[in-house]
DNA sequence: GATAAGATGTTA
DNA sequence: AACATCTTATCA
């Protein structure tokens, strides 16, 4: 990973982390400890599985334009995008690039630290306890109860770059990234 | 182990 | 009607 402004704290990761090119925002993520804080206590596990999504590609929620839902996607990056899913689970994304450019990365995996469940989008939302209500939050503090901090560094030797899941539109586009060998990644 | 089907409600 | 999913059942 490269030197940026955050690197300083060692901490929670700000906006210009987030405000760049989506694929490059979804290695990153890569090691990165995704942080919940609510009444039961701390809830925390690392990134191991990232899927990128941009205004361009036709699997992305915003590829048609501004609606309701995708309307998140367009705003400043670092927010927290969670819609819900068939029927009854939901995804958590952050977005990216700048302001007015759509653009977000779905976390996929975590591998667990204090929390179980969690190698699967819908299944580390119910775990971390992450719901619509928290979409659009700013996850660059820590008011919301949920952010990112920094971790733990992968090589890009130890980076798997494959094909996204679940999807049929684009489902050729190979921007999807995991930790090689890692027990916590999604069952296909 | 692999594959199939069912649950369930929002979205455009 | 499709959906950025997961669980359970039914094979082998």
């Amino acid at each position: 990973m490269v030197d940026f402004e955050y690197n300083i704290y060692m901490g929670i990761i700000g906006r210009n982390f987030y405000n760049r090119n989506t694929l490059e925002v979804a290695k990153d993520l890569l090691g990165c400890k995704l942080c919940r804080f609510t009444e039961n206590g701390i809830q925390e596990g690392v990134i191991v599985e990232t899927e990128a999504y941009t205004h361009d590609d036709p699997a992305c929620h915003a590829y048609s334009g501004k609606t309701p839902r995708s309307i998140t996607l367009f705003k400043k990056s670092g927010l927290a995008y969670v819609y819900f899913i068939y029927g009854m689970y939901h995804c958590f994304n952050v977005t990216t690039e700048p302001e007015g450019i759509a653009g977000a990365v779905l976390i996929r995996a975590l591998e667990p630290l204090n929390i179980k469940d969690t190698n699967g989008p819908a299944k580390l939302c119910r775990a971390m306890n992450i719901t619509k209500e928290l979409n659009e939050v700013d996850l660059t503090c820590k008011k919301s109860g949920l952010w990112i901090e920094e971790f733990k560094h992968f090589d890009n030797s130890e980076i798997i770059t494959t094909t996204r899941i679940g999807i049929k539109q684009a489902a050729d586009y190979p921007w999807r990234f995991y930790v090689k060998g890692n027990k916590f990644i999604s069952k296909p």
